[in-house]
DNA sequence: CCCATATGGTCTCATATTGCAACCAAATAG
DNA sequence: CTATTTGGTTGCAATATGAGACCATATGGG
């Protein structure tokens, strides 16, 4: 049973999670970032099974992370492309991977390095920032309950939170 | 099969889902950033079964991103920390926050708001920038092969990517 | 100090998900 | 026009999860 639904939280992390939370997911993401498109691109890039991926493909299309789209090339078959939901999942691939260079890196180094295409240099950090522009540090960084949320009380006996 | 190891894979993307890409671990990770120290505050926050978050809290101990200490109020259990390797995973999780509350939010509109703790203002968005703290655009981010990598050629029909 | 309850697990079972291999129809390549 | 590739589907075995029973230790109230 991996099947605890996390949608009916409240909480955007969750809902986000629900999305793009199983194993393969935020892979599938990255590689369509790479220039993937085609079934057998993302097949053969992660070595997932075949039934696999199709469910994968199919959750992010319902999810409207990708379409399905006619192939640019005029081949019959479809393509699977992002949508700008998707795009917009660019800042956790990055955090993922800039977390992953520094703390998990493979000997060899990191196969792929994300960069500003101007300058062809490695980018900062993605970091909490003020509107300034300025990064803060992580303790800076608060939490703060939405007012129609009910209360956490990590010592209480009562109901469930979410 | 769940078990597909994405820890032999060079990508550094795969490698931190590796430690936090099972179903709950990133819900973890948020409620302890969130507070949470002690097994049943994980339990009655998230409603996550007992022998689950057993598994989920060891691998992440295993992983390095918390730690058991001794519990701060001299009572004899343990309780479970970030450390600075978990803590760093705060982009990650602001990431996810964001996009969550952007794209599929709750009607109630999301249970915690990420703040700036010195305005209690709400933090603007995790976003690539250059040095500067200028905001890029997602077109202007690009992704390079480490030279030490197999270079990927979507087209071919060769040996698997990864 | 004693007893009731809370805490933090472990164990078993039913079920859901994954991986693998076989198979297949349509598309494409030569 | 035939062989191969592509994009699946299906069935089966292995594995992970959720629910609940169970248990030893810790804590709280009197």
């Amino acid at each position: 049973m991996k099947t605890k639904s996390f949608s009916n939280m409240q909480c955007s992390i969750a809902r986000t999670l629900e999305h793009v939370g199983s194993w393969w997911s935020l892979l599938i993401i990255r590689d369509a970032m790479m220039g993937a498109r085609r079934f057998k691109h993302f097949q053969k890039s992660l070595g997932i099974a075949k039934n696999t991926l199709t469910s994968r493909l199919n959750e992010l299309v319902e999810g409207r992370i990708m379409v399905r789209v006619p192939a640019a090339d005029g081949s019959k078959y479809e393509e699977y492309q992002l949508t700008e939901r998707g795009r917009e999942l660019a800042p956790v691939i990055i955090a993922l991977s800039q977390w992953g260079d520094k703390w998990v890196a493979h000997e060899d180094g990191p196969s792929t390095i994300i960069t500003d295409k101007d300058s062809g240099e490695r980018l900062p950090r993605v970091w909490p920032r003020r509107e300034s522009g300025e990064r803060m540090a992580l303790s800076e960084v608060g939490m703060r309950r939405n007012t129609k949320a009910p209360p956490i009380d990590w010592t209480g006996k009562e109901e469930k939170i979410k």
